[in-house]
Parts: structure tokens; sequence; C-alpha cells
DNA sequence: GAGTTTGAAACT
DNA sequence: CAGTTTCAAACTC
């Protein structure tokens, strides 16, 4: 921490300059002379208070190359490439200030774009902190391998025992990771890339420093998402003396990492004043990320870099302290707030989302994923499995942000939802972290996220916030139901099928539930995912939700409630043949939405919509519907419809449109089953729906048919005008089809009957793996 | 709470 | 793909 290691460190460069290995490496780099020379300067000129302890992350380590293939290997990221030696060479002053500024621009320009995707920044400050940030690149180095807090012996270069930052980690290492800002992170990260490219190995020994500095960058390199990655490199290009060099980093760079990046902390310093204020941060930086990293993922480095500039330094200093603080909370929870911010931020694909969404959810809800593939990268941002970010939201009181659009809602169930806010994050990455376990077993965890599981979607919305996981079932946990958690009863199962509920769901069993034999528990978190493998790999859509949302857009909200029902449908259709879709045995009735044309029900009467309308529905008569509302009624349609159906023709539309009927419905059945609708959202709009209805809720079904309660009464009637006929959905699927009705179908539908929402199919995308349909 | 009904899931 | 069986939730009493 004290000045005096500078002279150590300036010493050391120097050394370090003449050793062979030096040279060595500056023969080899094409570009070589130019910038060594400036290198030397700046780091003379700079100022290394004693940012070591900082730097002496694992990534530090020598370990590096070792390490960094073991990570990007599997990335697919070429090794071998280790561009370092050749590559890396240091910048003149001058240069490195050309280039920061351009830096600048270019992360400016990645923040823009990032923003446009929907990621935002959150902070002001790190913009300075990046404009500072090229200059910096030297110093972390210098600092990583050379210094060592002050109490701290520089170990050779790679021992990982070196980083004062090592992380407390494992425990976190699926989740861990604490992030606030971290949407800026990518851009800084690129930035920094850049920076590190031009480096040269100037302080330590040529073994260490190369060894270390190239995994570091390209540790820095990897990137969330191979869009970022492009942008990365559209920067690396600049027409900067280095360009080069950076050419030759992206192409070693894996393409995209999801939550590998490592992030480096650069500070701008002079080299005269900052020194303490660089050790403030540093130090600040040690702790935040002590705190948060997990043990080899990451390493955070921070760089300190001399500027000629003195200007801003100051202010540079103040806010990179924030930021760099920041950062070092962010890691790869960044790329879960990308994530979520893009959503929020624009409706960004629905696909990427949904697949983020899905990788994240099975983590936290089944264990199982984490320990292979997830691994960290997957992993680390946050696994949500939709049930688990419900059973998050709720443990925790994470706020989920609803997208503005609420396109959430209108995502699959399990995929919509995202979180917005830092400290969200934060809870999030914390919560997996604690361990899923703790989740599941506590109890908390585990059954919200069942419920969550399709309206997990719809949860988004403040609820989360809102009630403890304990609230929630308090609330849910009816005496006849569960709303808040699922609990299953299996007995013959194993709670290893899919018949069991909170398998289904992805979520462990708990205490609450009354199973036998049960071998859904974090205990055995290997069966538990080898059989969900086996599920999946029958039918890969066997833990997708069921229900599909698709219009979550905005402009339902408006129109109202009514819209759920039409842009929800069931991914596979149900069958039912004696409960007229009346009851919950009824899948598409459960998840309070209609039957479309991919179901093989007879004689339905869902309230929410009758398959086609062509169907049995005939005739049915509307006054029956609004009987509906009792069981009895409901019963008596059945029951009619039945004996129609055997003379109906599923087709033949009879007079009533499936809408019309479905209104009167509507309201039925929730009457009859006496279990209002809980909380119900009046709007429509995905996001407030789910905002109104409680997280905790176990039972999205209820929370949607809400909903369509709401809208039905009065909406409906309009709808039913514009369209009364079902008609949108042709029935392309043959009545067995099984398979998830397809997205556009739905859509098709939904907006005939809804009159006009066709905005609906826009959130559709969202659930690409739901429509195989040709 | 026990028994029945129901339809999805699983199996053949 | 169709038919049958198994299963657990939903429902009824």
């Amino acid at each position: 921490m004290d000045t005096p290691e500078r002279n150590q460190i300036t010493s050391t460069l120097s050394k370090f300059e003449d050793s062979p290995v030096f040279n060595y490496i500056n023969s080899l780099s094409p570009i070589k002379p130019v910038k060594s020379v400036p290198i030397s300067q700046t780091f003379n000129s700079l100022s290394f208070s004693s940012p070591p302890s900082v730097f002496t992350s694992p990534h530090v380590s020598c370990l590096k190359e070792s390490r960094f293939l073991r990570r990007h290997n599997p990335l697919g990221t070429s090794k071998p490439k280790v561009p370092s030696e050749d590559v890396i060479k240091v910048h003149s002053s001058e240069e490195t200030l050309a280039d920061s500024t351009r830096a600048h621009h270019n992360s400016s320009k990645l923040e823009e774009e990032n923003t446009g995707k929907g990621i935002s920044v959150r902070d002001a400050s790190i913009e300075l902190s990046r404009e500072h940030i090229k200059f910096s690149d030297e110093l972390p180095q210098a600092l990583k391998y050379n210094c060592g807090s002050p109490g701290f012996d520089p170990p050779p270069c790679g021992d990982e025992a070196n980083s004062l930052l090592e992380l407390p980690g494992e425990a976190a290492t699926d989740v861990g990771y604490v992030q606030e800002g971290c949407k800026t992170d990518s851009v800084e990260v690129e930035v920094r890339l850049q920076e590190v490219c031009q480096m040269e190995p100037k302080s330590e020994g040529p073994d260490c420093y190369w060894d270390s500095l190239i995994p570091d960058a390209l540790d820095m390199l990897i990137f969330n998402s191979p869009g970022d990655a492009e942008a990365f490199k559209g920067l690396m290009h600049k027409p900067l003396a280095s360009s080069i060099r950076l050419n030759e980093f992206m192409s070693m760079l894996p393409h995209s990492t999801i939550n590998n990046g490592r992030k480096m902390h650069i500070v701008d310093s002079d080299a005269s004043g900052s020194a303490p204020e660089i050790e403030d941060h540093c130090s600040e930086l040690m702790t935040a990320t002590g705190t948060n990293q997990t043990q080899d993922n990451f390493a955070n480095v921070a760089l300190v870099t001399s500027n000629s500039n003195e200007k801003a330094n100051d202010q540079l200093v103040s806010a990179t302290h924030r930021t760099i603080r920041r950062r070092c909370l962010d890691f790869e929870m960044a790329n879960v707030q990308r994530k979520n911010s893009d959503e929020n931020s624009n409706t960004g694909s629905s696909t990427s989302e949904s697949d983020e969404r899905n990788v994240a959810n099975e983590k936290q809800l089944l264990p199982a994923k984490r320990n292979g593939d997830l691994q960290r990268g997957i992993l680390q941002g946050i696994g949500l499995h939709l049930n688990a970010l419900a059973a998050l939201k709720e443990y925790k009181g994470i706020q989920i942000e609803k997208l503005s659009s609420g396109r959430q809602l209108s995502l699959p169930s399990s995929t919509s939802l995202q979180i917005s806010t830092s400290q969200e994050h934060q809870n999030l990455s914390l919560v997996p972290v604690s361990s899923e376990r703790e989740l599941d077993p506590s109890d908390n965890g585990v059954q919200p996220a069942e419920d969550c599981s399709q309206p997990s979607a719809y949860m988004a919305g403040e609820d989360f916030n809102q009630n403890s996981p304990k609230k929630k079932r308090r609330k849910s946990e009816t005496p006849g139901e569960t709303e808040g958690c699922k609990r299953c009863n299996c007995k013959k199962s194993k709670c290893l099928k899919l018949y069991c509920e909170c398998f289904a769901a992805g979520v462990y069993c708990i205490e609450p539930c009354s199973c036998q034999d049960c071998f859904n528990k974090p205990i055995h978190e290997d069966t538990v995912l080898q059989t969900r493998k086996q599920i999946e790999s029958r039918n890969p859509l066997a833990f997708a939700p069921k229900v599909i949302r698709n219009s979550d857009s905005v402009p339902e909200i408006g129109d109202d409630p009514n819209k759920t029902p039409a842009s929800a449908r069931h991914k596979r259709g149900c069958n039912c043949k004696k409960s007229s879709c009346l009851k919950k045995y009824c899948e598409c009735y459960q998840g309070g939405v209609g039957c479309s044309i991919s179901c093989r029900c007879e004689g339905c009467k869902n309230a929410f919509g009758r398959k086609d309308g062509s169907a049995s529905v005939g005739i049915e008569t509307d006054p029956e519907e609004t009987e509906a509302t009792d069981k009895g009624v409901t019963e008596k349609a059945l029951q009619k419809t039945e004996i129609q159906n055997t003379e109906d023709h599923p087709d033949s539309a009879t007079v009533a449109t499936p809408l019309r009927l479905s209104r009167p419905l509507l309201p039925l059945p929730f009457s009859s089953k006496g279990k209002p609708p809980r909380s119900f959202v009046t709007t429509i709009s995905g996001s407030a729906l789910f905002a109104s209805q409680k997280l905790g809720k176990p039972n999205p079904l209820w929370s949607q048919a809400k909903h369509f309660q709401t809208v039905p009464d009065e909406e409906i009637p309009d709808i039913l005008q514009g369209d009364s006929s079902p008609i949108t959905c042709i029935k392309t699927s043959s009545p067995n089809g099984k398979r998830i009705s397809s997205p556009n179908c739905d859509l098709g539908s939904s907006p005939s009957r809804r009159g006009g929402r066709r905005l609906i199919l826009q959130s559709i995308p969202s659930f690409p793996s739901l429509t195989p349909h040709p």
C-alpha cells in the first residue's frame, strides 16, 4: 500500500527490460521497437502505490496459461496462440493517450450499442474511468507481478497465493458474484483489452509477465456474448499502432464465453499524485472483489496507469473509485445484467433471452446442471431457473423488473424473467451462491420456483420484492391449494418424473412435500440431473413452461386482459375428454389459457378460450357458458358438450363462436372452484399482471386466469365483435398433435380474437423452441 | 381424509 | 404413431 513499493517496481521494471526474456519478446513482436520505449516511460512515470494486493488475484498467477487453457479451451479459444509474446507491446505514453481517447470513444459507442440493446449504463463514473483506463493497462501488470501489498510478498508470478484478492470463493462458484454496475463492465473490459494488448511486459520477469499478462488479457477478452466480441473487435481494429497486436488478440479471443469474462479494474492516475488514491482504489477493489470472487474464474486486475494527463485525475480518481468498487462486484453478473438490461430496454431478441434464462434457471433449480456444464460460465451469472428466479425473488426480495413492454410476460413463462436492477443482481447472485440447497431444501426457494415456472414470467413485477418466500407461501398456501408453492405428493415416481410437479418445475422437493422415496433433493443431484437429461432427451421441451405467452406486449395492456388468453397457449395443448377443459385437469385451463388448435380436447369449453372455436363448442350455447361460472353449469356444459361432441364436429363451428362462449365461462372457473384468483391483476400487460400477482403464488394459472377474468368481461365482447371467429389459428396440426402450438398460430389467433394485438407476435420469438412446427 | 376421476406422462 | 399403463393431481364425498 505504501509508496515504497514504487521504487521497487520501477527497479524491477528496468530489470526486466534488461532481461533477456524481455529482449526476446521484443524481438518477437513485430511492432516492438516503437512501443518498448514508451513503455518504460510509462512505468517510470507511474507511481505504484500499493495496488499489488489487488493484483494478486489468482489470475495473475503464472498458472495463467494452464488456467487459460482450461477455461477457454472449452470455449473454443485457441490458447496456443497466446500471442503474448509476439503481440503485446507497450505504447508510448502519447500513443496510449491517443488510444485511450479512441478507446474511450469506442467504449462509448459500445455503451451506446449496449444500451441500445437494452443495456444501460448506470454509472456515469464509469465513463470517466474508461477514459483513463487505457493508460492504466501497464500498471496493472506491474502491480500484479511486482507489487505485493505492503505486507505481501510477491510470490513468483503466478502463485495464486499472491493474490490478495483471492476470492473467498468457492462458495460462490456458481453464483455468487455480486455485481452492481455490471452493465458497463463489458464495455470496460473491451477497452481494457485494447490497452492490454498495447501493454508491454515491463515490470516483472518476463516469465511471469507474459504468462500472466496474456492469460489475463484473454480473460478480459472473453465476452459475454458473441456480439460483444464483435463489438470488441471493432475496437481492436483501431488504427492504433498496436492494432496488429490487437488483431492478433482478437483472433485469439474466444468467441463468446458467456460468463467467463474477467474484468480488469483500471485506475487512471497520474504517476505523481494519484498513487495514494490508487492505493485506495486497489484496496477497495481488493476488498470488494475478495468478497465476491470465485476461485479460479475471476481475477480482478486493477490497472493503474499513469497519464501524462493530469487533468481530471482527481475526478477520475473519485469516479474510478466508485466505479472500481462496482466493478469489483461485477463479474459474470454483468452478463446477467446486460441481458436484463437489454431486455428491459429493448425487446431484444427473445430467443437469446429465453435461452439464457433457461440456462440460468436450470442452474438454480436443478443443481445438477451446475456441476457439469454450467460451470462457472453459465452458472456464474445467475443460474436462474425460471423457477429458481421466482424462488429467489421471493426469497431475497429481489425485484424483477418487467420489461417496459411487458414482453416478459409474453415470453414463455420460464424464460421471461429478468432481473434488472443492480441490487437485484446482487441479490440474485448471492442467492444462488448461497446454494441451491439452501434454497431448495429450505423451502423457500424451491417452492416458489415451481410456482413461478410458468407464471414466473408473470411474476416479474413487484411482487418479488414484496414477498419473502415465506410470505408467499403463506399467502399462497390456502388450504386447498398451496398457491405459493407446489408440493408434490408423489409415491411411486420418486419425484424423478414429470408426474412430480416439483421435478417438472425444476425444483427440489422440500419438506412440505409429502412425497415418498423422494430423489428430487440436492443430495441426489446427480440422479436428478441424469433423469432430467433423459427426459429432456426424449422431449427437449419437457421442462419448458407449459404455457407460452406471446404477448405481453404493452399494447395489449391497453387492450385488456382478454389478450392474455389469446396470447397465451399451452405448448402442447390438452387432451381432455371429460373435463371439457373446464377443470384443472385441463392443463390449458389450469394455465389460464385458452385451448388452441394444438389441443385435442373433446367438448372443449375452456373458459379462457376454446380451441379453434370450431371445436365442439358449437353446440354449447352461451347461456350455458354464462352459467359455467357455477360448477354445475360447467358440468352440464360438459355433458352437453360430450353429447354434442358425438354429433358435432369439432371443426364445424356452431353458432356461437368460442370466444363468446368463453367469455361467460371465464368467471366461472374461478368462482366455481371457489378459489378466486388470488390477487388479480387488472392490467393485462404481462408486466402489470405479474406485478400485481403475488409472486409467491405457485399457480401461475390462477394468476393468468385472473387476468382473463377481469379482462374478458368487458373486453371480450369487443374482441368478439372484431374477431368473433377463432379462425385465426388454422388447424395446421392434426388433432393429435401434441406439439406445442406454434406461436404463430397462437399469435394469429390471439390477434384475431383480441382484435388487433398483432404485437403479440413479436413476443413469440422468445419461444423458438416451442415453435417446432414447420 | 379416503376414495374417485381425470388426463398427462411413461411405457409398449 | 397408437394403444395401454402408470402416476399424481384434481376433485368428490
